[in-house]
DNA sequence: ACCGGTGTGAAGTAAGTGTGAAAAAACACT
DNA sequence: AGTGTTTTTTCACACTTACTTCACACCGGT
């Protein structure tokens, strides 16, 4: 049984939106603010949360950061129609879709599926590495950017992982050509030069963050450091 | 603290070596030989091992052969330009890498953070170096003076690392050179010079902690001292 | 004031990298 | 097997960067 938990201040849209959820089949948990949100969230486990941003007190977006620091459940925005709000900052806080108020229950569920789908089972964990406005997802191999899905190829997805999961570290063609091509390869290392110029033509303005240092190879950068 | 075991039967050379490791902060011992070598693996039980090739008595082959019978420790190959030798042998027996003389510090000492690395060693330490508003993180090569990143070349990042790991210690041009760029180096005292000049510009304010000691040389400022 | 050491800007040189296109290989579909 | 498509690799050339050298001005100590 799927559970969903729905955060938002106004009970009438609680109310509505959890009978079109539970006339989905779904089961339903509501919370009226931010800090209940997190409190169900930790005892009951959801597998999607239903996050409006427009909230007194602390707003959807901060929720969301706050949760992505311990959890990598599945988050879809609830946005009114017309509502100032910034999408590139929704996916780049860690959310995965948006639905913008007031939609049909048709609508509603076909995202909720789509997320759902899209991170397999509900007890699989997945795995999500997320910089800036990019997010790559391990199982799905899907990389984002500014919430739009990027296409790479296999080689392509594989150094971008490699990189991104080691960010901030210095990796030489040789290394990049052994671990992720594997020990076998033979071929010239300006291979490697190649796949990196065109991860950062795909990736458009997240490429930069695929640095050059010069006379040693590439580096994924660390903005912590 | 991450300790080396330095197999090679020309004194000079492992003296050399030696210097190089050490100011790179590793521990070093040395052995002669080949019975040496297994004899301190045993004694010492050391993190990585430095093998000459070309050795009288057992050379590194063998040498490298018996140890694989039993022990896992990674194995650097040494070999000197234009030597015959069998690169397909050296990794089939088990070696995980290899270099060729003459090299600089700089590219040994990536070899092993590598092969380390690969190895998941958990000796392997973030090391950084902070001196007033100046930071160095020595495994990504990232320097920043005031928060801000300062974009430094291989020399200039190598020079400073070691001036400042040494700091109010003095060190003439052709220390520096011998230590910075290798001890293959050929070209004139006044490289130097200029690169002190870029570092000096590049770390704005914090360029003052590099003071030249006339006559002499240079260091890095000790203001404990 | 002298003289050798040093700072500095501007060159030249060598090496590393970016890039577009083409070749080769892998793959999918008949 | 044959065809067409996509991915991967190679290659040549242009470009950028790092490194070195040089000339000249400046400085420090005697």
């Amino acid at each position: 049984m799927t559970h969903l938990l729905l955060v938002d201040d106004e009970q009438d849209m609680v109310d509505l939106v959890t009978m079109y959820l539970e006339n989905a089949g779904y089961t339903v948990s509501a919370a009226l603010n931010g800090d209940e949100a997190e409190k169900k969230l930790r005892e009951l486990g959801p597998d999607l949360i239903l996050l409006d941003i427009m909230m007194p007190g602390r707003d959807g977006f901060t929720v969301c950061e706050s949760i992505r620091s311990y959890s990598d459940v599945p988050i879809i925005f609830l946005t009114a129609r017309g509502e100032e709000w910034d999408k590139v900052r929704a996916f780049s806080l860690g959310g995965d879709d948006y639905i913008v108020k007031p939609f049909s229950p048709g609508e509603m569920t076909a995202r909720i599926q789509a997320v759902l789908r899209r991170f397999g089972s509900s007890t699989e964990k997945r795995e999500t590495i997320r910089y800036q406005t990019l997010s790559i997802d391990i199982h799905s191999r899907t990389v984002k950017v500014d919430g739009t899905v990027v296409g790479l190829t296999m080689k392509e997805f594989d150094l971008l992982v490699f990189l991104a999961k080691k960010r901030g570290r210095i990796f030489s063609r040789e290394e990049l050509l052994e671990t992720v091509w594997g020990a076998q390869y033979s071929g010239g290392t300006r291979t490697v030069d190649t796949h990196i110029k065109t991860l950062r033509m795909k990736l458009k303005h997240e490429g930069a963050s695929i640095e050059t240092v010069w006379g040693i190879g590439y580096k994924f950068v660390d903005g912590s450091v």
